[in-house]
DNA sequence: GTCTATAGTGGGATAGAC
DNA sequence: GTCTATCCCACTATAGAC
């Protein structure tokens, strides 16, 4: 059974289901960002949705699937947002900021749900490690928004290692989003002021690389790096 | 009620409960190694102790208590290997791959036993992680030893980026950490191909910091450096 | 295809008697 | 320190209403 449903000029066929588990979707994140993921029960969310508990597993395999959902959506906007930053400059290291800091964004508010997320993701054999299960492709769609933003950028680098920056550039966002799963600070306003501080250094000494005496330096690197995400 | 126990030469009290806290801690590790963490229940590990529930939730609070304690006894014959290990030698880079192998050697053969206690580690709330709980005073030890390595050490370097190493290195043994409960190589052979590649650059990098001409590079650097550890 | 109602399993954790 | 009994909750199963 499906309903068709129009909404403002464009036309597009939701399910009943499709917008039952929206609803479910939202319920569960308003509770799990008061109570806490662990303290909210699924019991919980199928009185609150005013359903059978049977119901919500039906549209939910399980608890984190919930918050697999989150992390689909909270990448589309990521990939939303970097759009606009691409269109407003070339210049590589405004870029860069501005892409971490987007996906920083999409996270504001829920580092909650993101430390649950994170501690599944450490494991490998879970669906939401970033090399195994459904976050791979996540992954892979993240490495190609930041070899587009290598691509149309101004950076001028060594050729070698400039095949390898976007595995990089993931890498390095990776590392900054756990350090702001750390940060206790106010707002984490210490992963922004070092984001700040470090990225600009990073893009400097990349293209540092464009000086032919600095092949001392590059050339066991690259065979690190090759080691590190494979041949190119 | 305390039992009087000699062994051999050395005088030692054990109380009851230690001899049978560490006949469960044993029993579990097997079981854990056998079975798997997930697919062990405390029941299971009552019964092959021939102890009820309630009584093994006597000497471990919970499930994780349990390899908390492995943690522990871990990085004792960590502590214990690199004191061989810096007996051997003063060459830094000797010492680092030699502490780093050593680390990743008491973590052998209970690969998944890591996974389940970086689970813990990346949240900030539980008391595994390195900042927060039990185990920070284990992260300072660490610290304390790779200064230790350091002091010790043949390394000539730039003298304020001397005093961030300690904390650097400890840094970098816990990405290696990671990357070896990421890599599902053979015997996680492509983790130790690359320690043994990206060592030696690291260090070559560090003791490139004795040329003035660095400074261009070392003044931000040290900046970002006192953001990510603390004032020097 | 979507949902209710209900019953049940398994397993982590706890209370309180002894 | 150890026991028994019990709680709570994630998750499963099923039968059937609409």
């Amino acid at each position: 059974m499906w309903y068709k449903h129009y909404m403002n000029e464009t036309k597009t066929t939701v399910s009943k289901s499709q917008v039952t588990s929206r609803r479910l979707y939202e319920i569960s994140m308003a509770h799990f960002l008061e109570k806490g993921f662990d303290q909210t029960t699924m019991r919980d969310l199928a009185a609150a949705a005013e359903l059978s508990l049977g119901a919500f597993y039906y549209h939910f395999p399980n608890k984190e699937a919930v918050i697999q959902r989150f992390y689909q959506q909270s990448f589309d906007s990521f990939k939303y947002a970097c759009d606009s930053v691409f269109a407003e400059t070339e210049n590589i290291e405004k870029r860069l900021l501005g892409v971490i800091e987007a996906r920083l964004k999409t996270f504001e508010g829920s580092r909650e749900i993101l430390i649950v997320l994170s501690r599944s993701a450490v494991d490998p054999r879970s669906p939401l490690s970033p090399f195994g299960g459904d976050q791979k492709e996540i992954r892979e769609k993240t490495v190609s928004i930041m070899r587009e933003m290598i691509e149309s950028s101004d950076l001028k680098c060594e050729k070698g290692l400039r095949t390898y920056l976007p595995e990089l550039f993931w890498m390095y966002m990776m590392g900054m989003i756990l350090f702001w799963v750390f940060d206790e600070s106010n707002n984490q306003k210490k992963t922004r002021d070092f984001i700040q501080q470090l990225t600009p250094q990073i893009v400097r000494l990349i293209r540092y690389t464009r000086i032919p005496l600095s092949g001392t330096v590059l050339g066991p690197l690259k065979k690190t790096l090759e080691m590190l995400i494979g041949p190119r």
